[in-house]
RNA sequence: GCGGACGUAGUUUAGUGGUAAAACCCCAGCCUUCCAAGCUGGCUUUGUGGGUUCGAUUCCCAUCGUCCGCUCCA
């Protein structure tokens, strides 16, 4: 009975379809990578959002939140050392056309490049007579620079003097609030903070639909903890996301946990998990969840020249807290709810003929719409308008009332709406309404007065 | 950015050097008393800009965009 299909391309066209989300500037040819979330893609993401802050700030004990700007003093970016770090020094191969990274060939070849600048890259490279690993030609472009930040202007000048970096990571708006939030919330070690927001990175190859963006919201939390500390909230952290995951109807068996390698570690982490997802294209990363030990605060403690050390009551110590963080991109995320809830079921009514049945099964909480009012026939439209309108007062929720009646509830089905509310012509007399569950399709009757209630409850979450 | 493939309604596709079509979707009306019924009508398409040509959706160029690979990462 069930037939599931998964691929990116049907997803996609859904998504068009119904309103989650749309090519950007598409009446201009469109720009590359870029997404508009629809009428119920906001929706549905807002309560992606939603129920992370709800895991993440309003129940936990330890954490509060914080929205930053994203424009930063570029001081910041030169003490993380994203303005010169964060810039690749690529190069092409003219005979075979691949692309490396020079400074990871000049490694390869047991040069250390730390430190060089591109020219005595380029130059190292041709002196040591390193070739192409792909083809053996030793024919390289020049190595061109590849700065992931995009850059602005500030005031109305283009002057290299305004020059302002858009956030390539929301991190950091939050390590410079360091002290300001453990001082205003009289926070103790540990404690976290928690940030939704947009980043910006000119990444070279973006794409899979909503995968890799140039412009995407990041969900973070950082974690700040006791330095000897930080591998048990570092193990605990993994498990408290995975937990997230599963509770909002992601499956086991499409994740998985990977721990980076040392080679792979990025310089300034001590441990780092990816949380994958399985996604018609493969396994993807959803979440990053790193040691990032004293790095960012050490940064800025010593390039800002302001004291970012905290002082612990129970010790008598004076420290650099340790930071572990987990990284979660929204906009993947979301796309993974999409993945995962997508599916096609095949129908057999009592003839033995055959109907498709396209169903987003978001848990609850996800949905756009929680409930739909449909009225069974357009003769009782103004009843249901009533009920509609008295439970927008909660919840959103829709309200439908061309084509059949089976029409309708298909078409809340492709969009996730977990309960159809049917006015019929008993309604009148018994004052109840049919409320029709959208994976079961099972049918129950309920007082018009209880509905908000009924409802209320079963999204509860 | 480089290499390869591709671009016709909202979707999936057909077709042609003589100004485009089907199905589904969508909208309106009729009908319809619980799972994509039916009837009638309607909206909507050659990504964009040039060139060749009497005439281009078709041929050529550029551009934009999509997909795959390199690379990067939430």
């Amino acid at each position: 009975m069930e037939n599931t299909k998964k691929t990116m391309d049907t997803i996609t066209a859904l998504c068009k379809n119904r309103g989650f989300i749309f090519a950007g500037s598409e009446i201009y040819g469109g720009l590359a990578n870029s997404w508009d979330y629809g009428p119920l893609g906001v929706e549905f993401k807002n309560n992606v959002k939603k129920a992370w802050w709800k895991k993440f700030v309003q129940e936990s004990p330890t954490n509060v939140g914080l929205d930053s700007a994203i424009l930063m003093n570029p001081e910041v970016w030169v003490a993380t050392g994203h303005v010169g770090g964060f810039s690749d020094p690529l190069m092409d191969c003219r005979a075979c056309k691949t692309r490396y990274r020079a400074d990871q060939l000049i490694e390869q070849h047991g040069g250390n490049p730390t430190g060089m600048s591109f020219e005595e890259m380029s130059e190292y490279i041709r002196e040591n007579g390193i070739a192409c690993p792909g083809c053996g030609a030793k024919d390289f472009t020049d190595i061109r620079k590849f700065n992931l930040m995009f850059k602005t202007f500030m005031g109305v000048t283009e002057d290299s003097k305004n020059e302002v970096y858009m956030r390539p990571e929301t991190a950091q708006g939050i390590f410079v609030n360091f002290t300001n939030i453990q001082r205003s919330t009289r926070r103790k070690i540990p404690f976290g903070v928690c940030q939704v927001g947009k980043a910006f990175r000119n990444e070279i190859t973006p794409g899979n639909f909503l995968f890799r963006l140039r412009e995407f919201e990041q969900m973070e939390l950082e974690f700040f903890c006791k330095p000897d500390t930080d591998l048990e909230w570092f193990a605990y952290w993994k498990g408290f996301c995975n937990e997230w995951l599963m509770s909002l109807g992601m499956k086991p068996e499409n994740m998985r946990m990977r721990d980076h390698g040392a080679e792979e570690l990025s310089f300034y982490s001590k441990a780092t998990t990816d949380i994958e997802y399985l996604f018609p294209f493969g396994w993807g990363e959803l979440w990053g969840i790193a040691d990032r030990t004293d790095y960012d605060l050490g940064r800025h403690n010593e390039h800002s020249g302001k004291e970012q050390s905290y002082f612990d009551q129970e010790s008598g110590e004076h420290y650099i807290p340790y930071v572990v963080e987990p990284s979660l991109g929204a906009d993947r995320v979301a796309l993974a709810f999409l993945v995962e809830a997508y599916d096609e079921e095949t129908l057999t009514d009592e003839k033995g003929n055959e109907d498709k049945r396209v169903v987003m099964r978001l848990h609850p909480a996800l949905a756009p719409y929680k409930a739909a009012v449909l009225p069974l026939s357009k003769k009782l439209s103004d009843k249901a308008q009533e009920l509609y309108a008295r439970l927008t007062d909660k919840f959103m929720v829709d309200f439908d009332e061309t084509g059949s009646i089976g029409k309708r509830y298909r078409r809340q089905d492709e969009v996730g709406t977990p309960y159809c509310i049917t006015y019929d012509f008993e309604s009148e007399e018994d004052g109840c309404v049919t409320i029709r569950e959208r994976d079961s399709m099972a049918q129950e009757r309920v007082p018009i007065a209880e509905v908000s209630a009924w409802l209320e409850e079963k999204v509860a979450f």
